[in-house]
RNA sequence: GGGCGGUUAGCUCAGUUGGUAGAGCAACCCGUUUACACCGGGUAGGUCGCAAGUUCGAGUCUUGCACCGCCCACCA
């Protein structure tokens, strides 16, 4: 459609004579909005419809992962993003909101794995790494596709000259850069610690990455020497030759520090250690407990306190190691029962108590988490850096830790988190800290930009290190030049590479025009739940590198859930598939659903009917249209009208609503604005307004007549674009339905034409 | 164990700085020769979780309690 074509003709439309049928207009909008070019700003400038030093408005889309389709909940998170947008699009700003998909290592390639076995029967070992990768990819692509046309159905303005994807290119050069920039800064290192080892993925996962599941178990009390020890676990048992109490608990002051036993345990007769250590908890069970360091996070932070031993008892894959002796080789639920038995034969078994305790599992795969001291890469959060940049929070000198920044950049106002008592959680967060594993035994992802080779057959080259093993260690963006050198074979985190996405989706780290115009984005807009996933490491990235903010305003939306409050899933086949719904009611009639009723960090429920609600609103709306048209004919002459009285009064009601709409969007309260708009339209406009305008149509003298007409094109107008934010579709089809304003043969594209006057 | 949020009409939720409660949906009654039945007109429905306090006045501020939900946490 060509713009101002349908407007030409004196009478009004067909297509109004029949109800509005979405399916049949919203593609074809889509697409003279998306060869309009105006989703890109740069084309705005060019083209004359926005300033060249207007203020810029940018957003990044929080980027879908590539494990298959959008939700209800990415339907939500569109129609908000979108409607701010298309909003500071129309007041004149240089909008723009960058696209994007997320490779989402871990997820990705646990879904083509449990895709492959199911089809196959074939696991990850089967293929060879570039096999494998081959097949996500291949998967990662068709996610892509299907992705990128969901987000054009439900009309989201972004500008596809600027898609991005995690994993390609820019970003791989943009994550490599980072990780180089961290590694000589000591903030990223590479050590031995106790990490969350999930069995069943095969790799390590962050603290944030783990879901904890309320079990019932048994807690045993175990004879140990001369104490009673109690544990959850007694298949861990086996290497405990520390006995750790509180220096201050009276019970056990004969034994010191260091003392040495003879004990009978599980396999026969040990020497065990005393250690007296401030972190035991003198009121739990017995005030004695034995140590596991090779498995416990609590324990090894002890066991290194006192430089003691640490011994593997359980091997990767979930099995007992020789230690265990005649359970060897065996499962952890197969051996336990075994052990206990023993135990009560050997009499070591004091008693047994029934307890409810919570373990940590895999958030993607559901594997029991396994701790285990590993050789992993991390980012510290507590060593001091030179900030970067000119951060008006600091006087002065400005030299944080990661974790301080993060807290700073929240504490200092520089972000405004919305809602507000998001603040708590963070900072909560953050005092909670440690450091960030950012390895992963996966292959789809970035790897990580380090090699090494021995010393010994190489001679040593420039920017190497090299450790007393004779192993030289190289960290560069591009590969070391010559022989020998061997890749790390891990991956990123793959929330190191979205950590950078408000700056490596607009060049960084070229010094790009784009950087500089759009960076700090204005706002980003995201899922309560990814809040320390993503928010803070976007926060942590931008400090370190750029030495700023990588947003202004978060705002965090809720959970969608269905109409009785559950969450949705596939189990409970209560899902509301946002493009099932496009098709039977229309893509306005969807995002309004998802935004009246939607106040921000709260979680909303949503049904099939409430859709249904807000397609009647977009027919509304299309009938408004006819009477308006059939009577108002054309614009009025804006500058001279003449009003009544009464339209003088309907008028100023209106610009009160425009004043209150645009503040309440400014405010983020797009649930407000889109509520009031709602009822303005449906119980003011069209109830009061067009009803009282009939009579005076009718049989109303000269003036009122002129006036009514003009008040009806004016305000209809005017609402039309208010209301295009939240539904684009209905609107941009009205719009080139009317006649051209006076002296003009097009309306031109609503998208783009400018906010009313407040 | 620590923290956060919620509790307002049958249901889903608003209520921005304290001024005798609102919307949508549902219900009930009436209405159909032109904007719209994907409609119009009307009716009914709430001791704002409980208790106390501040105030001339509290859904709105303070304190305590109850219930629901969520997040965090290395009590072995």
């Amino acid at each position: 459609m060509k713009d101002g074509q349908m407007g030409a003709s004196n009478g009004v439309d067909e297509k109004f004579l029949k109800p509005y049928n979405p399916a049949e207009t919203e593609d074809r909008i889509y697409r003279t909005w998306e060869e309009s070019g105006f989703f890109n700003p740069d084309i705005c400038i060019e083209k004359g419809v926005t300033e060249k030093d207007a203020e810029p408005f940018s957003i990044v889309l929080p980027p879908p992962n590539v494990t298959g389709t959008l939700h209800i909940g990415h339907a939500a998170m569109l129609a908000i993003e979108d409607i701010l947008v298309r909003f500071n699009r129309m007041r004149g700003k240089r909008a723009l909101w960058i696209p994007g998909t997320d490779h989402a290592s871990i997820a990705t390639q646990a879904k083509v794995e449990n895709d492959i076995y199911k089809k196959e029967k074939k696991h990850r070992n089967d293929f060879t790494r570039e096999e494998l990768v081959k097949r996500i990819e291949q998967f990662a692509k068709e996610s892509h596709d299907t992705i990128v046309k969901q987000l054009r159905k439900m009309g989201s303005s972004l500008d596809w000259s600027r898609e991005a994807f995690t994993l390609d290119e820019k970003r791989s050069h943009a994550v490599r850069t980072a990780f180089k920039r961290m590694y000589d800064a000591g903030l990223v290192y590479r050590g031995y610690r106790a990490v969350n080892w999930d069995p069943k993925g095969q790799t390590t996962i962050s603290d944030d990455e783990i879901v904890y599941v309320e079990e019932r178990g048994t807690f045993y009390y175990l004879k140990y020497g001369p104490f009673v020890i109690g544990t959850a676990r007694p298949e861990t048992k086996f290497g405990d030759k520390y006995v750790v109490m509180h220096p201050a608990d009276t019970r056990y002051a004969k034994y010191r520090d260091g003392q040495k036993l003879e004990i009978e345990w599980i396999n026969g007769k040990i020497t065990t250690t005393v250690i007296k250590d401030e972190a035991v908890d003198m009121n739990f069970g017995t005030g004695v407990m034995t140590i596991t360091p090779w498995h416990s996070m609590a324990d090894f932070e002890i066991a290194k306190r006192h430089k003691l031993d640490t011994e593997q008892i359980i091997d990767e894959h979930g099995r007992l190691l020789p230690v265990a002796q005649e359970f060897a080789q065996m499962k952890i639920a197969e051996a336990r029962p075994k052990i206990v038995e023993k135990l009560r034969e050997k009499g070591l078994l004091v008693k047994e108590e029934e307890y409810v305790h919570k373990v940590a599992t895999a958030e993607r795969t559901g594997g029991i988490i396994e701790p285990q001291i590993k050789l992993q890469w991390f980012v510290d959060v507590n060593k001091r850096f030179q900030f970067p940049g000119t951060w008006n929070y600091a006087t002065g000198a400005y030299l944080p830790t990661l974790r301080e920044w993060m807290h700073d950049a929240l504490a200092s106002k520089a972000i405004k988190i919305i809602p507000e008592y998001f603040d708590k959680t963070y900072f909560h967060w953050i005092e909670n800290l440690h450091d960030w594993c950012i390895s992963r035994q996966i292959w789809y992802g970035h790897r990580i930009p380090v090699w090494y080779r021995s010393t010994n057959a190489h001679g040593k080259s420039d920017g190497t290190t090299s450790d007393s093993r004779g192993v030289e260690t190289y960290c560069g963006v591009e590969s070391p030049e010559g022989d020998g050198w061997e890749q790390d074979p891990d991956t990123l985190d793959t929330w190191f590479s979205s950590g950078l996405w408000t700056f490596s989706t607009l060049g960084w780290p070229e010094e790009s025009p784009d950087l500089h115009a759009y960076h700090p984005t204005n706002l980003l807009e995201t899922g309560y739940d990814i809040l320390f996933f993503w928010v803070a490491r976007m926060i942590l990235m931008s400090g370190f590198l750029l030495g700023d903010i990588p947003f202004h305003t978060v705002y965090l939306h809720g959970l969608v859930r269905d109409a009785k409050g559950r969450k949705m899933s596939k189990s409970l086949g209560n899902i509301i598939d946002p493009l099932h719904m496009i098709e039977k009611y229309g893509a306005d009639a969807t995002r309004l659903s998802l935004v009246i009723g939607a106040t921000p960090g709260a979680d909303m429920r949503l049904s099939e009917e409430r859709v249904r609600g807000y397609k009647h609103f977009a027919n509304k709306l299309w009938n408004m249209t006819r009477f308006v048209l059939e009577h108002g004919a054309a614009d009025a002459d804006v500058a001279n009208r003449e009003l009544t009285d009464i339209d003088q009064k309907f008028l100023a009601e209106f610009e009160t609503l425009t004043k209150d709409v645009t503040a309440d969007i400014e405010n983020y309260r797009l649930y407000l604005a889109a509520e009031k708009l709602y009822h303005y339209a449906w119980h003011q406009f069209a109830d009061v307004i067009i009803e009282e305008s009939k009579p005076i149509l009718k049989t109303g003298d000269e003036k009122a007549k002129r006036s009514r007409k003009d008040l009806l094109i004016h305000i209809f107008a005017n609402l039309i674009k208010l209301l295009h934010p939240f539904t684009p579709f209905v609107t941009e089809e009205i719009w080139q339905s009317m006649p051209p304003p006076p002296g003009k043969n097009t309306r031109g594209l609503l998208m783009v034409s400018p906010w009313p006057k407040v």
